[in-house]
DNA sequence: CTGAAAGCGCTTACAG
DNA sequence: CTGAAAGCGCTTACAG
């Protein structure tokens, strides 16, 4: 193992070799006017041929600059504690950096009012922030958002969900056909011939429909592809309350009990507590999201799998893709989707988010 | 938000407040000699008050120190790649943090010979490390080594496989037991009644047994928990080259074809191999760990379940877990047991390792 | 036992 | 367009 030829080299360096004074070398390095093209080219030769890496530290603590970032994600709601696992994520990446003259701010909206997403934003782009992370739910008013940001410079790294035009650093989250391939893979392994299967979406917004759709072509998209003579039937429950989950699944079961359930996102727990209640069996069921209601299902026997994509380290590698980005380290994966996991009675307690 | 009072509390406010030198904070914060209790106490009691954290950035741009780490890991073989993956991370991890003061050097050692793991540590002692990152492979060996780090204050983290009674400051990996546990679970879903599994422990030194059979004990235990009439039969295969594996299933599969195989290692490849090549049809494969082989034989469906354990970020938190303790970071969670991922034909495309 | 000075590799005014 | 000085929050000799 030899060691690189380590000696000195830094901006003073640098100055040293091209006869200039270090002011004019941070000049050219930072990118900043009143440099003569000479003196640049100059500069920038030594650099390259010293392969110069900026000490970041000392930049930092130099310029006592905070690079401060902006979260913006749905809030905790009593409908969901999803977003309890990002935030976790993005809290847990603060905190190792926070040492690194990083700052991060929260902010929440509510999933079900468009609105209030637009305000946060309103109110981000008034703060002066560094760098974006972000959960673009409501695809339009995200767009807008985005090009504002654009427009500034401002970069951003999305998770959850993608908007794949904009020119974001990185997406960090599912890809959500894969993810219903994969549960109708599942599927295959949990009918039998000529059984029934029933695809349930719920959900209030049509907003969310985008993500529950891709999911239930991908499901589908496994099953045609391997012929098999599965019956497959689907019903969307726009009410998420559990009442009207539980009326709509009893009409249905009450024509045509199905071999197995697909819930295409976390609302699985409702189906269970149907399921259960009614002490209906031998109906096998799949669904989304590590939460507590669901984890209480997935042991009990009610539900079978859970599909689930580390919600925690999207926001965990969110914010440090930012980071890496805003400190101009050498590269950001742009497109990092997550493994898809599966989740069982056996193995959930050994599931880091 | 309120922010934090944020008034310049560094070392020379505390000095100010002392009545001292920042000399004298320096050495009661740095815990070195040659300060009389008194204004060591008095210096002490401001630090608290200012609940002061230091600049870590300041520190290690000052010291000029860089953190120096050894990682002491099996060197991949042609027998397995698994090795690459705890490699990548780790290397993965040092390059995030080399802007940070932190280098990292590999000593590599042969997975069938005890001794290169012996002499890669004396040359470890020898080489005035700060801290230590190891796949203990070999248990006595590995005590041994570790009772040494452990006198000299050396700080050391496991990965792969854990020495319980040793003062690591973290262990991540696998909990073996609960990983057979969960291949059981799916061996539940895959056979059915009065059917026949076969358990194949393949391996040629003595020391990994104790990895098997706990993957064994823990398939087992799962079977009987669930009391179900399925015949458990089981194979040592202490010869690791394909024609070994193959003779010893030949004679086996003559007697009785079983329903389903679980290989308790990577080795599930060889198994894979025998089936295919004999056009033997009908038999369930389970095996561990995401390598190429066995991927290909996942993706022809030869193998139907892989388990895996994130070796990849296994050294990636590995690595940083010491870096965060070395800069005296708050805490390190010491069990980092690493979730216990299923690998279908589906999902293998999205696995990160 | 304690203090004062120099310096880590940068950035930031300020002066010319 | 360029340079020289001061400073970021620490650590490291050195002097007393």
């Amino acid at each position: 193992m030899k060691k690189e030829q380590e000696t000195t080299k830094g901006i003073k360096e640098i100055a040293r070799l091209a006869k200039v004074s270090i002011g004019t070398v941070d000049r050219v390095i930072n990118n900043r006017t009143g440099v003569s093209v000479k003196t640049k080219e100059k500069v920038l030769q030594i650099i390259a041929e010293l392969d110069y890496q900026p000490n970041i530290m000392a930049r930092m603590l130099a310029s006592k600059k905070v690079i401060r970032i902006a979260a913006l994600i749905p809030a905790v709601s009593n409908e969901t504690g999803y977003w309890n696992a990002p935030l976790k994520g993005i809290n847990e990446a603060a905190s190792e950096i926070r040492n690194f003259g990083v700052s991060a701010d929260f902010y929440f909206f509510d999933q079900n009012n468009k609105k209030t997403f637009r305000d946060q934003c309103a109110v981000i782009l008034d703060n002066g922030y560094d760098g974006i992370l972000l959960a673009p739910m409501f695809e339009e008013e995200a767009m807008d958002f985005l090009d504002n940001c654009a427009k500034r410079d401002l970069p951003f790294v999305l998770i959850n969900s993608d908007l794949e035009h904009q020119p974001r650093v990185a997406y960090i989250g599912p890809d959500l056909f894969q993810s219903g391939y994969l549960a109708g893979h599942l599927t295959k392994y949990l009918v039998k011939e000529a059984q029934q299967v029933l695809i349930v979406n719920i959900s209030r917004e049509i907003t969310f429909q985008h993500h529950l759709l891709k999911k239930e072509e991908g499901f589908r998209a496994c099953l045609a592809a391997h012929d098999l003579s599965i019956e497959v039937g689907k019903v969307d429950i726009n009410e998420t309350s559990y009442d009207a989950v539980q009326q709509r699944l009893l009409e249905l079961f009450d024509l045509n009990k199905p071999d197995l359930v697909f819930v295409t996102n976390s609302r699985v727990s409702s189906v269970a507590r149907f399921l259960q209640e009614n002490a209906i069996e031998g109906v096998q069921l799949i669904g989304y999201d590590f939460l507590e209601e669901n984890i209480a299902y997935l042991k009990n026997g009610t539900i079978d799998f859970l599909i689930c994509q580390k919600p925690q380290e999207q926001g965990y590698r969110g914010l440090m893709s930012l980071y890496q980005h805003l400190i101009s380290a050498p590269t950001v994966e742009q497109l990092q989707y997550m493994p898809i996991d599966i989740i069982t009675k056996e193995n959930y307690l050994y599931y880091r988010n």
